[in-house]
DNA sequence: CTGAATACCTGACGGC
DNA sequence: TGCCGTCAGGTATTCA
């Protein structure tokens, strides 16, 4: 499902709706593909440990926790179609669940995970995620993250350990906003070309942070609700329809393995 | 080291 | 109805 703007609303209000609390119980599915650390040890690391701060590194939500005065961190990773609700224990268990976290507050954190793309595991204290923050990056770093690249660009956006938090929908967004086609070589791009990538990148993640992020299929904040930027795409999923700056039809290609949709007319 | 291909999963959708 | 192919917001691993 998710990417930085879907993470970060969902890390969010996950936040809002439990810091303070204290976990009370841990229960997790036996799917070993689903835990980077095991069961055993998110249950001992987690049970009677205090949510001091939910937040977002990349495309990871960070649970700050402290149990007997010691800080550790749980690490979730939605994957493709990983959603983390605050639920009432009344409602429910949907299909898929693979992690619930039972609070002092009444109600539960349930991880949910259709595909099992999605990760969880413990991290000792400062989780710093593999590459650099889009909505952060000095333009010099940003410019230096290309240089000598010969992969297309768009695949250099999706690269986590030179950008985290870029996926498909924002890379294709942000390449349109910046005039650039998908397939040119990332080391290529003048400085001029990497200028407007950065800015055209931070303001597409702002304004779907704004809007509650994508739902493309399934996803959902904390709460369950569906965002909105869906409605603001100009080239993701809309193969064929008019470009709304200029009516070229919007082309479909593959780039990198993935899907990736361009105006053929208003990208250079 | 870089870059490309492949594997890992379930579910939704369209064509026949 | 139902069967089959294709596609999906991601990334770890393997291979050249």
């Amino acid at each position: 499902m998710p990417e930085l703007p879907e993470v970060e609303t969902v890390a969010n209000g996950v936040h809002e709706r439990t810091h303070g609390q204290t976990i009370r119980a841990v229960w997790t599915s036996n799917k070993p593909q689903t835990f980077k650390t095991p069961p055993d040890q998110i249950i001992e690391t987690l049970t009677n440990s205090r949510i001091e701060r939910v937040h977002r590194v990349g495309k990871t939500i960070v649970m700050d926790v402290i149990r007997n005065k010691k800080p550790a961190q749980f690490l979730i990773h939605l994957g493709m179609s990983g959603r983390l609700l605050v639920s009432d224990p009344k409602v429910p268990v949907p299909a898929h669940t693979h992690g619930i976290l039972t609070l002092s507050g009444g109600r539960e954190i349930r991880f949910v995970d259709p595909r099992r793309f999605g990760r969880l595991s413990i991290a000792e204290s400062t989780y710093e995620g593999p590459g650099k923050e889009p909505l952060t990056i000095s333009l010099k770093d940003f410019i230096a993250l290309f240089r000598n690249r010969k992969t297309p660009i768009k695949a250099a956006l999706l690269n986590q350990s030179l950008l985290h938090g870029v996926g498909n929908i924002y890379a294709d967004e942000s390449l349109f906003r910046a005039g650039i086609r998908p397939r040119r070589q990332a080391g290529r791009l003048t400085h001029a070309d990497l200028g407007r990538l950065r800015t055209a990148l931070i303001d597409v993640l702002k304004h779907a942070i704004k809007l509650g992020g994508s739902s493309v299929s399934d996803y959902v904040d904390a709460e369950g609700i569906a965002g909105f930027f869906q409605l603001h795409h100009n080239v993701y999923s809309r193969t064929g329809e008019p470009c709304r700056v200029c009516k070229t039809a919007i082309e479909r290609i593959v780039v990198g393995g993935r899907s990736t949709h361009f105006c053929p007319h208003c990208q250079k």
